[in-house]
DNA sequence: CGTGCCGGCATTACTGCCGGCACGGTGCCGTAAT
């Protein structure tokens, strides 16, 4: 018998206590139940969980979560086996004994429907692995769920190539996909449909507005000027608060002098030792600290209602970033400050964090391998044939893939018919893109740290939404001199915002967002152009494409 | 690309300045040494 809408209610309050279900939900759980792919975009503390723990209860087989971080994957399956009747959770990592992982899988395999753990929790790292994945394709899976969805953008192209992998498991399981996140703009969204396979899904946005998040930048020309400006800001502000900065190194300092004023404060970053930072984080949340000063590893499964403020001491390497870091700021609905302290200097740092160097010669030995193979050939048996690890055999393949020199297929990889230094080089031409995209995210975050308009209406404006006039709740707003807080008129608009355009020597591209004269430009091989509107009308720079 | 640390040197002060150079962020995994 299918499940109803009716049975999720009954569920949703009998299990979790939930009384009602918000529309959102609903609607995602519902397309899940029609068997449908679904993409959540919906802010932390939404009840995004309740997507796939409630349906996951109503239809026979597992639930497989992928998420990023093993603490987090801890935290949530220890909060469904906590409560009452919500099946059993299970976590699958490299630390666990041998035993465990049997008795993990065993339990995910289990014929009787109400022994069966109904949640089994990987890292995208497990079911890289063959051995993994056929385990995967041999149990009863209901629902696939890709936890932290934006990570398959943000980190699949290098740091963690494994996430790009996902799509050949999604290929390879029958059940509907859901893939959750909290902050994608659309082309980050259009990356995540794509890469995870998810065909003709049903993408649910809830609004990206913060409107008691009052956004403000700091402009400094030395270093050590807004360091003090950072002290003193935070100092005075109410607490509990977060304080992002660029380096490891900075984060201790700074915790060091805002504990010797007297603040409850701690570092986080990912060289300390795992028991500290988890006391951070549980410190963090249970209230007995003030300020956490991190890097960009603190932050994911924070959801702490009262955070006053976010102040970063540099700009983050993109306002996708910035906009999930202020993010953590309000929850509540109170007023929380989000203040940059800016100095161009620091986008060097971004620049060089996003300048990629592929290696050439792996790519070519990689491909010339798989070339002499003569059938589809999966990623373990090459690794065995080259001898390469298999994040870079994964980060190598998925460049080769991107350049259409190779082919994912059910049974593995297969070449296509190019000499291998070609293959190669076409690869390296993606890593090239590649680069190009992130340094122009980059950019973003210096045009919003350096406009003189409405900071809300170019960060909405960055996330595909339209936002009527200005917010008054931001530092160019509430200062009357500023000179520009309006909304460009209509009719100057040539193109709609979203619309497809094409640029001569730029590609195909979408139009994002128009400010004071000019028209930004999101290019598929080039990333964000701002370009003058004189100009465009002037040389005829761009036409509607497609 | 920019920062900050280091050694060297000049200084005539228990400091200051300069040039050169290493380093800089996110987390899985699995294996080896204790």
């Amino acid at each position: 018998m299918t499940p109803v809408l009716s049975d999720l209610e009954e569920t949703a309050s009998s299990v979790f206590g939930w009384d009602h279900l918000r529309s959102g939900q609903r609607q995602a759980m519902q397309a899940l139940l029609e068997g449908r792919n679904v993409l959540c975009v919906m802010p932390t503390g939404s009840g995004k969980s309740a997507i796939y723990q409630v349906p996951g209860l109503v239809i026979p087989g597992v639930v497989v979560v992928i998420s990023p971080l093993i603490a987090l994957q801890h935290d949530q399956a220890e909060a469904l086996n906590a409560s009452a009747g919500a099946g059993r959770a299970y976590v699958v990592n490299s630390g666990l004994s041998r035993s465990d992982t049997d008795e993990a899988w065993e339990a995910a395999g289990e014929p009787d429907e109400d022994r069966r753990a109904k949640f089994l929790f990987l890292a995208p790292e497990q079911v890289a692995k063959e051995e993994a994945a056929e385990r995967l394709r041999n149990l009863d899976v209901s629902l696939l769920v890709i936890d932290e969805a934006h990570c398959v953008s943000a980190w699949g192209h290098d740091f963690r190539p494994d996430y790009l992998q996902l799509g050949t498991l999604t290929d390879s399981l029958s059940c509907p996909v859901l893939a959750l996140t909290a902050t994608a703009s659309a082309p980050v969204q259009e990356e995540i449909t794509g890469q995870l396979h998810l065909g003709d899904p049903v993408v649910l946005v809830e609004g990206f507005d913060r409107p008691n998040l009052f956004l403000e930048v700091v402009p400094h020309v030395q270093e050590a000027d807004k360091h003090r400006a950072v002290v003193e800001q935070v100092e005075g502000l109410e607490k509990p608060g977060l304080v992002y900065v660029a380096t490891r190194k900075a984060a201790d300092t700074l915790a060091e002098e805002l504990s010797a004023l007297g603040m409850k404060a701690a570092s986080y970053h990912s060289g300390r030792r795992a028991s500290d930072r988890e006391e951070v984080h549980e410190g963090f949340l249970a209230g007995r600290l003030d300020v956490v000063v991190a890097t960009t590893a603190f932050g994911m499964g924070i959801d702490k209602p009262d955070v006053r403020f976010v102040v970063h001491e540099a700009v983050a390497d993109s306002l996708d970033s910035y906009y999930q870091e202020i993010g953590r700021g309000g929850r509540d609905g109170g007023p929380a400050a989000a203040t940059l302290h800016y100095r161009t200097e620091d986008l060097s740092l971004r620049r060089f964090f996003a300048a990629k160097t592929a290696d050439r010669d792996g790519l070519e030995q990689l491909f010339a391998v798989l070339r002499a193979q003569e059938r589809p050939t999966d990623l373990k048996e090459l690794r065995a044939l080259t001898g390469l690890s298999q994040r870079k055999a994964a980060g190598l393949m998925n460049l080769l893939e991107a350049a259409g020199a190779v082919r994912a297929g059910p049974d593995g990889y297969s070449a296509e018919n190019f000499p291998p230094p070609e293959a190669a080089e076409r690869a390296v031409e993606q890593a090239r893109i590649r680069e190009t995209i992130d340094t122009s995210r980059v950019e973003m975050s210096r045009r919003y740290a350096e406009t003189r308009g409405c900071r809300r209406q170019f960060l909405l404006a960055y996330f595909g939404e339209e936002f009527d006039g200005s917010c008054g709740h931001c530092d160019n707003c509430a200062d009357a001199s500023s000179v520009d807080c309006e909304q460009q008129p209509e009719a100057e608009v040539p193109y709609a915002v979203q619309s497809k355009v094409e640029h001569a020597e730029w590609g195909p591209g979408t139009v994002m967002s128009y400010e004071e004269g000019t028209v930004t430009v999101l290019f598929e091989t080039t990333g964000y152009r701002t370009l003058s509107l004189d100009l465009v009308a002037e040389k005829g720079l761009l036409r509607a494409a497609g």
